[in-house]
RNA sequence: GCGGCCAUGGCGGAAUUGGUAGACGCGCUAGCUUGAGGUGCUAGUCGGGAGACCGGUGGAGGUUCGAGUCCUCUUGGCCGCACCA
């Protein structure tokens, strides 16, 4: 009989059937004897359709889920929406839908698209962060920071989008162009809602030391992104008191070489540069220049460094007759330290580069170990190594740790205007989180203007503030803004006529909780249970790009300590994410006709191999040159859509596909051969387990005494497969796993082929059973339908999605003989064969016994002999 | 500029974490089968050599009985931050 080939179109809907229906992959809240397991995939923005990222993403957190569900966990996995944002305005602005409605509907679409791919999800639990059910509870954590003291509102200078008309976070400015519509960001001065994340720096930073199950690399970007230095603030006195001030205060690292400094500077925007720019005009038009320049690619890259001499001089604190000028310079920045630095020329490139231009001079107050100070003189480049202090009177000979104690000590203690002239001081890069957005279609920022009373919050009673559905985009600004009606209320406090706050809040703050959310979605009277929060947090394992590796993780873990601050997370719950995993892209060729358009890989035949292969349009025939493989992307049209693949091949060959071949953290390129292979495989696992189903006992057969060597060959292979694919899965390397169930494919085959006589030995019915069971039950994580039919094939009327994981036994894996690799100075010249336990004596008389051996050594002493139990011998000759 | 990662057959990659380099897949070669909508099977596939054997993990050194794995230098590629005092 001819075996049916496997139909993904019609088995893989069944199935998806028949696991809503059972509901296996809904999680309740009440209590569990099971362990719990948290597993997570970063949740979508509903652009409109899911793209291969997300089928890779969700293929990894679905295997994860499905392991640990078999494994006898409670699991917990599950799925939302990250919908607020720009596109919907502008998607909005293009086609007069709103983005309400917009945004519903590719919810609606990607929701199906999800539910094509077979994911074991909770759809319980959906979330969707536009739904006034979800921001409700957004708009309350708002006031409950507020009133903690963790929301700020002032005056700031902010990231202005000339394009998207808003502002953007520091984070959001990508080499000075906004990160979404690459317009060059301008500086504004508004005022702003801040959380302050700021106050956290230092638990943001000692909390990455707790993350081992995170990449490294991400936790280093965050250290480097909060950026802590430990330094000195050093006062210098103004010479004559200028403006009525006394003292200028600067920033440094480096109290080890005062006795280099040979200038002061201080930012364009210092109130010391303002008032000297009074009496000034060329100063003032100096400044007014680098304002203009901002933070423009422009300047960055010009990075020439200017100064203005101000005319301003400070005495040096360890030299008092020696007075320093005071230079406004473009290198200083208002927001770190003070906004003013004491130039070292010597000692760092910057001030070496700027002390050159304005002839400012360089003397050398660290020497190198081994140098003579009489010839270590400092032309070009800035010395910035380790060394002895010199020309530093008290200091000289110290190291530089020795020196930085020194200097600290000495002015600590001294006054100037009242207040210590040096004080220790920590500083970060970290700045508060600027959440203010102009923007529509955002979580409203629950506070009302009052004339008289200021800006006062929202009563709690009143949340949700609403968003109008009553908008037009036909002017550029914020919608809200315009809205008739919306905006006008009364003030809660004294009654009088008021005004909302229009603001939005930025998308980055909807996407830091709804982890949190999501371990009790139904709550309607706060944003998370506290027992629900105990239960499920932390997330065991996240998965997600690589590309949210400082802004999303960082906000999301500050919130999770505001939170907690504000009695919303119980305190046990120091980091959201236990273990994080960063999926590489999905990469494809990309296609170019003649005349230079982009070509979908859709549109494309390929023809040969190698040197001759070659790319023709579809429709004409005309030969388009072949690209090099790149991120899928629209702009270069290479994408390949998630649903024509699936419609065409099944979900379960697109997921074992992204999890085939390239190692789940590296990019993997999308290939025709890659699907094809795995569209061939399922094929080739439906008729081996339609086989082994003739082949095999039936289900529940008790185990012989004593099986042959076929028999037990089988098993080895069976065992070994099974224990191997569980570590595969527990360490997240989806590839190996996917190679472990082709090794015991074959080995299966290899089996079934070797049967000559018609009747199979009972052992070997035995061992076919286990071992198609356990194949079937391995490879389900990742082909979870075909998995399904195939249980069905050997006679198992029960779900796959509800079997426990089997047990594998290593006893059966082990060997009574092993054969060793024997190495002859450490090249391997040779095998050995000894029972398993051989004790070392045993084993090196065997070795020497060796032909090989023997003739390798032509009569020469054997100088050592090194035995590796049950793993090699070396033979030193 | 500062910080980090990576480099293995024609290709994606594996290597029990210092112990037989190239598992598994793709591609390719040969043979058989099938015979028209994504076939299937068998054998081979790092290089040299008929062979025993010799060489081989970007390059050069080193540590070690033994190095793809550890150390130093170097070349190439990728990523993050970017005037942070």
């Amino acid at each position: 009989m001819i075996p049916e080939r496997y139909n993904p179109r019609e088995a893989e809907p069944h199935w998806q059937r028949m696991w809503a229906q059972a509901r296996v992959y809904e999680t309740g809240n009440e209590p569990s004897a099971k362990p719990k397991y948290y597993v997570l995939e970063m949740f979508p923005y509903p652009s409109g359709r899911i793209h291969m990222g997300h089928v890779r993403n969700y293929a990894m957190g679905d295997v994860v889920a499905r392991y640990h569900r078999a494994k006898g966990f409670d699991v917990l996995h599950p799925m939302g929406w990250d919908a607020f944002g720009l596109p919907a305005e502008n998607a909005s602005r293009a086609s007069g839908a709103s983005p309400a409605a917009w945004t519903y509907r590719n919810i609606a679409v990607m929701r199906g698209q999800l539910k094509s791919m077979g994911l074991s999800l909770d759809w319980s639990r959906e979330v969707a962060t536009c739904d006034p059910s979800y921001y409700k509870h957004q708009q309350r954590l708002f006031l409950d920071f507020l009133a903690a003291g963790l929301v700020d509102r002032r005056q700031a200078r902010v990231n202005w989008d000339p394009v998207d008309m808003t502002v953007l976070a520091n984070e959001q400015v990508v080499d000075g162009r906004g990160w979404r519509s690459g317009a060059t960001v301008e500086q504004r001065e508004l005022t702003q809602w801040f959380l302050r994340i700021s106050l956290f720096s230092d638990e943001l930073l000692a909390g990455l030391d707790t993350l081992e199950r995170w990449p490294e690399k991400v936790r280093l970007m965050q250290r480097n992104w909060i950026g802590r230095s430990e330094g000195l603030s050093l006062r210098f006195a103004l010479d004559g008191e200028p403006f009525g001030e006394a003292t200028l205060e600067v920033y440094t690292t480096r109290p080890d070489t005062l006795y280099g400094a040979k200038f002061l500077a201080i930012a364009a925007d210092h109130p010391l540069a303002a008032l000297a720019a009074e009496r000034e005009p060329a100063l003032a038009a100096f400044i007014a220049e680098i304002r203009s320049l901002g933070t423009s690619v422009a300047a960055i890259e010009a990075a020439e460094k200017r100064g203005f001499d101000t005319g301003l001089k400070v005495a040096h604190p360890l030299d008092p007759d020696g007075l320093l000028p005071v230079y406004v310079a473009n290198f200083v920045l208002m927001d770190y330290g003070t906004g003013a630095i004491f130039g070292c020329p010597a000692h760092d490139q910057r001030d070496l580069d700027f002390s050159r231009r304005y002839g400012l001079g360089a003397t050398a107050v660290v020497c190198p170990e081994g140098t003579d100070p009489a010839n270590f003189a400092i032309v070009e480049k800035a010395y910035d190594g380790e060394g002895r202090l010199i020309n530093s009177r008290f200091l000289d000979g110290m190291t530089i740790a020795q020196a930085k104690e020194a200097v600290t000590a000495t002015l600590e203690p001294r006054m100037l205007d009242g207040a210590p002239v040096a004080k220790r001081q920590v500083n970060y890069r970290l700045r508060d989180w600027g959440i203010s957005r102009q923007r529509y279609w955002g979580c409203p920022i629950p506070i009302i203007h009052c004339a008289g009373c200021g800006a006062v919050p929202v009563p709690l009673a009143d949340l949700p503030v609403v968003l109008p559905d009553d908008v037009s985009f036909d002017a550029p600004g914020n919608p809200l803004d315009r809205h008739p009606a919306w905006g006008q209320v009364p003030c809660p406090r004294c009654g009088e006529a008021a005004r909302r706050e229009t603001d939005t809040m930025d998308t980055f703050v909807d996407s830091s909780w709804y982890f949190l959310r999501f371990t009790d979605p139904w709550n309607e009277a706060e944003p998370t249970d506290e027992a629900a929060v105990a239960r499920w947090m932390a997330v065991d394992q996240y998965i997600g790009g690589i590309e949210h590796a400082i802004l999303h993780l960082l906000y999301a873990r500050f919130f999770t300590r505001a939170m907690a601050r504000t009695g919303h997370v119980p305190a046990a719950v120091a980091e959201p994410f236990a273990g994080l995993f960063t999926q590489g892209m999905v990469n494809h060729e990309s296609y170019r006709d003649a005349a230079g358009a982009w070509v979908t890989p859709a549109e494309v035949r390929i023809e040969g191999s190698g040197e001759a292969r070659h790319a023709f349009k579809l429709d004409g025939g005309a030969e388009v040159a072949i690209g090099p493989v790149e991120k899928m992307s629209k702009s270069h049209r290479n994408v390949v859509d998630p649903d024509a693949i699936i419609a065409d091949y099944g979900a379960d060959t697109a997921r074992w596909f992204m999890l085939s071949d390239s190692p789940p953290e590296r990019d993997v390129i999308w290939t025709e051969e890659g699907v094809q292979a795995a569209a061939k495989f399922t094929q080739r696992l439906w008729r081996l387990v339609g086989e082994l189903a003739g082949l095999a006992a039936p289900p529940g057969m008790a185990c012989p005494v004593t099986f042959g060597t076929e028999a037990a060959a089988v098993r080895k292979a069976t065992h070994g497969a099974l224990l191997a694919i569980g570590e595969d899965i527990e360490a997240l390397r989806f590839n190996r796993a996917v190679s472990r169930v082709y090794d015991l494919s074959n080995r299966l085959s290899a089996a079934v082929g070797a049967i000559e006589a018609p009747d199979v030995p009972d052992d070997l019915r035995f061992a076919f059973r286990e071992g198609v069971e356990v194949l079937v039950l391995i490879f389900a994580p990742m082909m979870p339908h075909l998995a399904e039919s195939c249980w069905k094939t050997i006679g198992r009327d029960d779900l796959v999605a509800r079997q426990p994981w089997p047990v594998g036994d290593p006893d059966l894996v082990k060997e009574d003989v092993i054969t060793l690799p024997v190495q002859i100075n450490g090249r391997k010249r040779a095998d050995v064969t000894v029972r398993r336990d051989a004790g070392e004596a045993e084993v090196k008389a065997a070795v020497l016994a060796l032909d090989a051996v023997m003739r390798a050594l032509e009569g020469r002493p054997v100088r050592k002999l090194i035995v590796v139990p049950g793993r090699i011998v070396n033979v030193v000759v």
